[in-house]
DNA sequence: CGGTATCCATAATGATACTG
DNA sequence: CAGTATCATTATGGATACCG
């Protein structure tokens, strides 16, 4: 991780759920389901095994999400939200209601354009 | 943009304000300042010309940003946020504060681990 | 089952020089 | 002043094969 720029904190925010499906890992941890690797592969089908790898490390790392692993065989490793993720929840509230208000506000926008070409 | 994978909202707010410089343009603009190209540049001294460019012209595509070009020599361009980039600030508090507070939840768990290692 | 290891493609950012 | 253009570098993500 490189300074951030301007110390600015939403950086570090934003640091912690950016990743292409890390914010969807997230969502998908915080209602309090635990998880093992191949059920959230399910859950994500477009997603290969080693970016979720990865993301979990990631996350685990910055104390999002907890891995437990169950020392057997066929290996068992459960992923879950933990106390310090569910902090989360607010934030990414705010901005899943920001993007669906955006996603109407650009649909808006576009027949706006659309009238104004007619007019032209 | 690629497809949103699980159209998950948050990915679309996030797409909004990633890039390495557009939460903090877009942090320096929310208060309402009108600010020329090269202000903006005196403001985020790390920035190139290049990328400051960049994410304008994308920001403003988003709607989020406001370009207003007088025609005169030397030129002069001051950006604004828009009425609707406005409705950003309630995403941006909620970063900004949990960003602060995972700031100070690393440096407690920094001493926690430094602690645990002592007593082992 | 839950991963690693390699290699590769693309996207994001940066450096630098130039311009109306 | 407010950019473009070009080239180089780095970061991110994907494909595929293999492993304990």
């Amino acid at each position: 991780m490189k300074k951030n720029p301007e110390q600015c904190q939403v950086v570090v925010a934003l640091d912690m759920i950016v990743g292409k499906w890390k914010p969807i890992i997230i969502q998908h941890l915080l209602n309090g389901d635990v998880l093992r690797f191949n059920e959230l592969r399910r859950l994500m089908p477009d997603i290969t095994q080693r970016m979720l790898t990865l993301h979990l490390r990631e996350l685990e790392e910055q104390d999002i999400v907890q891995r437990k692993v169950y020392p057997q065989i066929p290996p068992k490793v459960e992923y879950s939200i933990t106390e310090y993720g569910k902090s989360l929840e607010t934030v990414m509230d705010a901005m899943h209601e920001w993007g669906a208000a955006h996603v109407e506000h650009m649909e808006m926008k576009k027949k706006e354009d659309a009238l104004s070409e007619k007019e032209i």
